[in-house]
Order: structure tokens, then sequence, then C-alpha cells
DNA sequence: AATAATTGTTTGTGATCACAAAAGTAAGTT
DNA sequence: AACTTACTTTTGTGATCACAAACAATTATT
């Protein structure tokens, strides 16, 4: 079997396999990063058997892999049964900040009441991470980090429910992210997570809030302005 | 090959099978509308031999039909590789609910900008045809309207992004809504569409959202006093 | 009789095959 | 040259098989 390139090729970041996990959930992952850090540009059609052949597994497992980004978003299936990343507008970026903004909050201030002082040091070593790692402008690891933080705050409610969606908003927002930062070369980052901080050692709710809706709307803006934003997010995957 | 029954029976409403869907579609829609009626009690493990059985199709469409419900959040996959509905406590059940009205009221206010006059007329239809339901009583009919009107309103907004993420909560809580309000005999039901109408042609955001809210609200009242389902959920599917 | 070891069964996972629909390609027509 | 038509290839879907892990039941052991 040779190698097919019936578009532009695609180029994904492997890992190692543990054998602890299932073949699915390895390729699951895989492409799940793939998507996230934009590997796969937008709109590229994406079959069962050449991801397969790329990933050297059979096709049983991306098949199923892709049914569950799918679900989640991640990708889409079009009426043709071909799969692909979603094509994104400026329109639908801008709704899926706004969501961000509107559920995270929440989550945040759902997550409150159950801060203890474990998880408080916990954010707190995560915030010190993120300060580091903004002194390196280490993007990819300020990117990580800071998904970090935001997931070990929501993640201090115990019967969370809306991580999975939040989730599958930073999924869907990913690729346009890191297109658009990679695109830069200055980045201008106020750290709002020592607001956040100081709001969930005072317990305020409302502060908290202000202080995530914050956060996420200069992630955005990090990305860059909204004109560039705009055109490049129009142009991407052509 | 006889009937198996490990368990509990599992008795599942079968439509019709249209040819122009996949089978794992319409495998996936029959397990779809089973868990959101509650005909499958939560903690029952589904197997996708057995579930093939029942549905009469091999076990392949199950297996992807069971994926994706999962990736929805819909059903859950355990350590020991065992799907069944997710089991439910009274302060998940009330954070899906505080869920429901931090995302829905915010993708009624993202909509609002978008209704014209044929959307109008469409809520408008929706929510005479409740009026009816209500008189005469028809829970189920009362309940799919009702999400209908949601669904409506929210998808006049083009660059929808909240949907499936509702669409999911909607599933999520649906089985024990159903469950709750099977037990009633008695419902009050205080029709907030009314209101929700009135602050969509007065393009009032804010009024709007109250109005969502409160219809949320009291739709989960309307399932039973607190107490009640609280006893009742603690105890589904046992 | 209670617990541990063993055997038999069931189950999810993954591989392979068959097939119809879709897409791509080449030849033929206007 | 633009479009249609016929043919070839590719692709998703679904079925079936093999296998190891999980589960259940039975037997053996203390």
């Amino acid at each position: 079997m040779q190698i097919m390139d019936k578009k532009s090729p695609i180029h994904i970041t492997i890992s190692e396999r543990d054998d602890s996990v299932t073949i699915t959930q390895w390729v699951y992952q895989t492409l799940r990063n793939a998507v996230m850090y934009g590997e796969i540009l937008p709109g590229r059609a994406l079959t069962i058997r050449e991801l397969a052949g790329i990933l050297d597994v059979s096709p049983m497992p991306v098949r199923e892999a892709l049914r569950q980004l799918a679900a989640e978003n991640a990708l889409e299936i079009q009426g043709n049964r071909r799969v692909m990343v979603p094509k994104m507008t400026a329109m639908k970026f801008s709704e899926l900040c706004e969501a961000r903004i509107a559920i995270e909050s929440h989550a945040a201030a759902r997550a409150l009441p159950y801060i203890d002082r474990d998880q408080l040091s916990q954010l707190r070593a995560l915030d010190s991470l993120i300060d580091e790692a903004q002194e390196e402008k280490n993007l990819a690891q300020i990117s990580t980090l800071n998904q970090n933080f935001h997931r070990a705050l929501y993640t201090a409610n115990p019967h969370q429910v809306t991580l999975p969606l939040i989730e599958s908003l930073w999924l869907q927002l990913g690729p346009f992210m890191r297109l658009a930062t990679s695109q830069l070369e200055e980045h201008y980052l106020v750290d709002r997570h020592n607001e956040a901080m100081t709001a969930i050692e005072k317990k305020d709710a409302f502060a908290l809030q202000i202080a995530i809706a914050a956060d996420i709307r200069e992630g955005i803006a990090f990305a860059g302005t909204p004109e560039m934003l705009h055109a490049f997010i129009e142009n991407a995957g052509t």
C-alpha cells in the first residue's frame, strides 16, 4: 500500500501508545490533540482508511474515535458522510467565546463553595506555573496550563455536569486559537488568575465570575485583534 | 437464540425503520428515545449483544450508537467497560437544572436579535399548541412541545453553538423528569411562554432571560416538590 | 460452612470481508 | 472548450470472526 495524499498531507503528532488503554482510546486522544492543536485543517476530508494508515491501526478504532469526536462537536459529519474539522466563521467564533463566558463563569460560581484548602493550594501552584511559563513566553505551555487552571477550578464541584460541555467548546475553539496565536509575534497577556484567586479566597462569587469572564475575553484578545482574527479565521483551511 | 434476561427485562419502544437512514442512525434514535423517556433504568447494564438482539440488528450499529450516546453524556461507560444510564443524585439533578438555566437563558438572549416575523409566528403556533395540550392534560405532549418551543427559540440564531450542549442536558435530565412526573397525579403548570413571547416581541433580552429561567424552574417544580424529587431520584433504578 | 481456586461463559475490542453509495476519472457528445 | 455519460476507484456501513479480559458459577480447600 502506497502513501495516499489525495489532498494536502496530514501531519499528526503521534505519542507513545500505552498498553493499558484500548487502541480506540489512544486513537481518540491522538486525533483529539491533532484537532486541538490545529494540525488538521478545517474542511480537509478525513477518511477512515487514510487515518488508519497514518496511525498504523486497523480502520475499526478510527471509526469509533471519529464518531465520538463528532458527537463532541470536534468534527463534523456532512450529509455525504464526509468527516472534517468544521469550518469557522467570525460570527461562530464569537458565539463560541460568549458561550464559554456564560458557561464557565457559571461553572466557576458553582464550584466556589466546594473549594477547600487543598484545592486552593493546587490552584495557587498552577497559577505560579503559569507565571513562570509567561516569563519564558512559552505559548503552548501557557495555553495548556491555563486550561488546567480552569479545569481544576470547575472540577472542585463534585457534582460536575458542565465540564464536558466546556471541553467541547475548548475543542471547537482550539484549532483557531492556536492557528491565530501562531501568526503573532508579540503577545500581551494580563494575568487575570490573580484576580480569580483573591475572589476565591474571599468566596466572592460575583468577583470570580468577573475575573473568569475577563480571563476568557483576554485569552481571545491575546490571539490577536478582532480584525486579524476575522481575516484569519475566515481564510483558515484554504 | 433464547431471550436473555440477566437482570430486569428491558422494554424499548421501537419505531419504524426508514430505509433512508443508516441502521446506526436508527439505533441511535431508538436508544436515545428510550433513555429520554426513562425506559431504561439507571444502573441497568447495557450490553451490545443484548441490545442488538432486542432491536434485531447486528452488534455493529449498536456499538456505534452506544459510543455516540456516551459521548453525549446520555450513557456512562464505567471502568469495567460496562455501559449504563448514569445514576442520579439530588445534587447532580440540581446542578443540571442550574446549568440548563444558565445556558438556555444565554442562548435565548443570543437568539433574540435574529427572531423575525416568520419565527415569531412559528413560536406563537407552538405556544398555542402547548395551551391545547395543557387543557387535555397530555403530559407527554406538553413535554415534547415545550422542548420544541425552546429549540425553535434557540435555533433562530444561525450561528448556533449551544444547542448541542443544551440537548445533552435535556438528555441527562429526561429520564428523571419523566419518571418523576409519571408518579404525580396533579400537575400545576403556569405557562411562562406567554411572558417569553411578549419579551420577544419587545426585544427585551433581560425579560426573556427571566421568563426562560422561570419556565425551566417551574418545569422542574412541575415534576414534584423538592422532597418528592429527592426521594424519588435517589431510589430510581433499584 | 466460609473462603479461595478453578472452570466455563459472556462481553468488549479489534480485524477482516462484502457491498452499495459516493467520488473521481476518462471518454464521448454537442 | 463545456458538458454529459460511462467506467473505475474509493469510502462508509454493516456483518462476522477471533481473542483476551471480565464475570459468574462451581468445585476444592481450610
